[in-house]
DNA sequence: TATGAATGAGGATTCATTCAT
DNA sequence: GATGAATGAATCCTCATTCAT
């Protein structure tokens, strides 16, 4: 059982990960070499290329094996019953700190180029996947007839839009306010 | 008066102009290599130097001058007097179709690099005042007491963020939905 | 009858000379565009072929039409009688000064490639001629049995080669000191 | 221990550098390509990066790694009690010689641009500890009373210049008298 | 597992020079 | 005389990737 071997090689796998995280957060994925990616990791080259096939599948790799969705889908799970005006406003703003807290992940998502056809992919199942958890709470909370349902989809949709481009962009938009603009959006008569 | 020959220059920076934004939004910006431009724009890479400090500079270039900051502003200084209610689904509408139609720099804006500090800050610039634009509209409409003020800001910044977003990953959000959805947010009682 | 237009035109290349002088010594002659001398000159880079056959060219015409051979020559000539003693510190300090007025020059006169034929004959004539002026007076004054006549050249060599390098490496030699070794040198019984 | 490997890679690198004195010297630093380089070493022009930093790191190299001090240092130490009337003839012919075996790095030596600060630097500290070791030796005879010790470091700048400058120009100088000149000089009545 | 030497194609950029105006 | 647009070859350098050890 060459356990302690296995464990040591996963543990490099994840270093390797979170090096490449800091550096395409920096650079861009394409702004970055692998060299530096390496270097970052305190590891040659070539042992790169035993974990990964390369740099797009490094890429690629940190996108899935870090996208922050599984928190996400925890994050929403947990609030079934309180009412959307209390719970928003925490939601949200747990979603801005989510975000956050995964500076690199986003950046990295908005740097990946649309030509590189897997990331892309990685990156639309990543914004489905947050814009439908988001628009579910909604529509539960709309089923209980606190919120009118036809525009829940279309504000999970702005939320998770104006959060994450706060972020691209450095502009930081606030949370209370946006949470006020929907949450009241969506309770008023049609 | 060699305008002619003025003229003609002008002309073929146009023409380059015109080649990067294709190129770049295909392939983004660190993705297009410099005799991309120049052989879709059916010029020497030389040449693409005569008339710009490099690629980035093109790249910040093909934004600035294109971005449809000058559309946007027409947009919004015609309807000083209609209701928000009417204009604002015009508004954005015409914002979407905008966008649509600069389905390229839509691209480039998310395409440009962190990395690269003058074209990351013209990039801030134009998000900033394209916030600023809609967000002075929403402001002046709540003088006439037709909407709430201190959501304008964010209003603006949610509308902008959403329907960019929607171009970026391709799925393209329902502005009459999202249109009711901020208007009613707007309106609504603190 | 244009004279004006001819005086205007020699002011026009003496005005060339001067900047690629200034470039030339600043970064090299290999290491300067034609682009440097033409903005150095403020002048367009076409015009500078209407003056030059080319880079290569303009070095050898500010290599030649600026050589302080003509200085040198005169510098020597005027001290026929006077005691070498007396003369040779004069002289030593006015080559120094010479060359520090010229600096310019020897650098672009180290910096030329052996490679740059007719350049590299210009500095071969350049060295040659210094030395032997030097010699001759050294010469000059042996014949009146004050210094010792077979060192007479290779004195001179030493005196040009030590001041030349001085400016080279920026660390200028002490002319006194130099002279009086040389002189003492000169003089000393075999 | 993976001794070979590194053996050979060292090897590799002396190869680059015995290839680059050769090419520097004959087309000068500037005037030097990296694929000619590349090609005298028979070496891939990716590989030279592997080594060096660039084209100019690499001169430096050349000249810190090859500039013949330890040879030169050697020559000095051997040499503590016997008179300077013999040494230095030897010494200076020897010197002489060294320069004639490293004809390339004179020539690389007043090659190297000045514009380029850490080559310049380098450079210079080439020249001074040179004329310094001359130098202290001289001064070290004068401690015997042989010479006067105010010249020492003028002297040594004088003979290192004169035939440094010998060889960069092709016309050598005879040594006997270069010596016979500065030793008279060295030893006369202030 | 791990290294780092080696490759070779491709990248951005510069540049001397020409020439129509 | 003077301009500056245009060329295209050359240059330096980077990089993803492979592979012998």
């Amino acid at each position: 059982m060459s356990t302690a071997r296995q464990e040591q090689a996963r543990w490099r796998r994840e270093r390797i990960i979170d090096a490449a995280l800091g550096v395409f957060a920096a650079k861009g994925v394409d702004g970055t070499s692998v060299k530096d990616i390496a270097e970052a990791a305190q590891v040659t080259p070539g042992l790169l290329y035993h974990y990964f096939e390369g740099k797009e599948a490094l890429a690629v790799a940190a996108l899935t094996e870090r996208g922050f969705l599984p928190e996400l889908r925890q994050l929403l799970d947990a609030d079934g019953d309180r009412p959307a005006s209390v719970v928003l406003p925490e939601l949200i703003r747990a979603f801005d700190e989510l975000l956050a807290a995964n500076a690199n992940l986003v950046a990295i998502f908005f740097s990946v180029s649309n030509a590189n056809q897997p990331a892309h992919a990685a990156l639309r199942e990543f914004t489905a996947t947050g814009q439908r958890l988001l628009g579910d709470y909604l529509q539960s909370r709309s089923d209980t007839g606190e919120l009118r349902p036809h525009l829940a989809r279309t504000a999970a949709s702005a939320l998770f839009a104006t959060v994450a481009i706060g972020h691209k962009t450095g502009q930081r938009v606030d949370v209370a306010d946006l949470v006020e603009l929907v949450l009241a959006g969506l309770r008023a008569e049609g």
